[in-house]
RNA sequence: CGGGCUGUGGCGCAGUUGGUAGCGCGCUUCGUUCGGGACGAAGAGGCCGUGAGUUCGAAUCUCGCCAGCCCGACCA
């Protein structure tokens, strides 16, 4: 992609009223335009990173063997009704229609699922199954804050699953739970998987996923050799004591909560009545349990925990673009030329290549300003085409989270690029 | 929803005791530059958040409303 033609753009002045890092940089950055408070454009640039994210999201949950379907955001006021959520959760946003209808925007979709899955389960040989979406939400915060961290409307996988007995809802939460790790780590986070309360979804057992971040809401109560963590709301130790399970000492560290999984048990099975007939013919209630990523807060997790003063430091992973190929301006007009064909054959030979290429060709810039771009914009390669590099045969190479450049010679480019993205 | 701060070109800001709006960045054109946010010249762009009031006259004073942000309560 050529960086000339992006209608979106990044901006000198961070915006005054940013409250954190995320906030500052994706709205400098031009990966999101803030349309109003906790509600959020996603430009080209952001697009890419969310999509990359839900992506490796999407994989991990077919990994599980769930099937993904996507949901309407518009619900009716009965189904919220059944489940005597209606007056209950207050975060719930309720709109009219012209007939004067009531309908919920979908702050969550136990109430679609549950009465969608029970038209397809009849018989115990219709369970287990797991089905997943990804999903804009609506929350009615009363304070939205903190960039894409707490917004009205936000983006969220959510899963859910469904079972004929306990230990096999045990089975698939614990499975589930290594699934969210491995999402996360693959994200790039350091993420601990604490036991939490169920909030407006369960008073059964759940755990929340905190990534460990100075930046973090939630305070967390966690060991500092293993995986055990309790959210300080619930703890039922303290700083300092003995880790329970291997014995480590437990401190008081700060997360952003990124995931969260709940056994449900048959809290909605109940209100929708949702039965299947065993093996001996009797009716018995469906179990449920219910896996969710808030993927736009991700994004915003990411970047509060890899930056600097400069600007963003994407892990490779989920970066918007893999390369960002920066060719330089010269007094004489048949260098320019030759800068511009060997930028411009590069960009197409590493397109073709099937590695993302942002190239900035902007001619009327100076080198200076195009730089403080590679840096806000975070991706992790920067290569470099101009007349220095010309003279040698070469192309300079920096990656974001180094202060050293070198030069490669042209000829060995792709290949260091492949080695470069592989590991 | 309580308490506070702030609304002035795209962004960041200034605007004195009320006299009809300015700076930096960005943008346009021309020329010079060409490896860490270049320089000169000439331009374009504003119902001063919004409504009412006070006044000969309001960006400026008064009141209401709206919006953004912060603290709190609440929450993925």
């Amino acid at each position: 992609m050529k960086y000339s033609k992006l209608f979106s753009k990044t901006n000198k002045t961070a915006p005054a009223d940013a409250d954190c890092i995320n906030a500052k940089y994706l709205v400098q950055g031009g990966f999101v335009d803030q349309e109003m408070a906790g509600v959020y454009t996603w430009l080209p640039f952001g697009l890419r990173v969310l999509h990359k994210v839900e992506n490796i999201v999407r994989e991990e949950m077919n990994v599980l063997d769930a099937q993904e379907i996507f949901m309407p955001c518009l619900q009716p006021r009965e189904y919220w009704e059944t489940t005597k959520r209606w007056d209950s959760v207050d975060i719930l946003f309720k709109i009219k229609s012209q007939t004067e209808k009531d309908y919920a925007l979908g702050a969550t979709h136990e109430e679609v699922v549950t009465p969608l899955a029970q038209k397809f389960i009849q018989s115990y040989k219709d369970l287990p199954f797991a089905t997943y979406q990804i999903n804009t939400k609506f929350r009615d915060e009363l304070r939205a804050k903190s960039g894409v961290l707490r917004g009205r409307e936000f983006r969220m996988k959510d899963m859910y699953s469904f079972h004929t007995n306990l230990e096999d809802l045990n089975e698939f939460y614990a499975r589930a739970l290594q699934s969210y790790l491995k999402v996360f780590s693959r994200c790039g986070l350091q993420v601990k998987a604490v036991e939490a309360s169920g909030g407006i979804f369960t008073q059964n057992q759940s755990h929340e996923f905190q990534a460990l971040t100075s930046a973090g809401e939630d305070l967390i109560i966690a060991c500092e050799k293993c995986e055990f963590g309790q959210n300080s709301e619930v703890a039922t130790l303290n700083e300092g004591d003995k880790c329970p399970k291997c014995g480590g000492v437990l401190n008081k560290v700060k997360g952003i909560e990124v995931g969260n999984i709940f056994n449900l048990g048959t809290k909605y099975t109940d209100a929708f009545d949702v039965n299947f007939t065993d093996e001996n013919g009797e009716q018995k209630k469906v179990l449920m349990g219910c896996y969710g990523i808030g993927t736009s807060r991700l994004v915003g997790a990411i970047v509060e925990t890899f930056s600097d003063d400069k600007g963003i430091i994407w892990p490779k992973s989920v970066a918007p673009f893999q390369i960002h190929l920066v060719s330089l301006g010269s007094k004489d007009a048949t260098v320019v030329e030759q800068v511009n064909s060997t930028a411009s054959s590069l960009h197409d030979e590493l397109e073709s290549a099937g590695i993302e290429v942002l190239w900035d060709d902007r001619s009327d810039i100076s080198a200076g300003a195009k730089f403080a771009d590679v840096d806000l914009i975070g991706i992790p390669l920067r290569l470099v085409v101009s007349e220095k590099t010309l003279r040698e045969n070469s192309v300079e190479w920096k990656e974001r989270n180094s202060a050293e450049a070198k030069l490669i010679l042209s000829v060995d480019v792709i290949e260091s690029i492949k080695s470069f993205l592989r590991s």
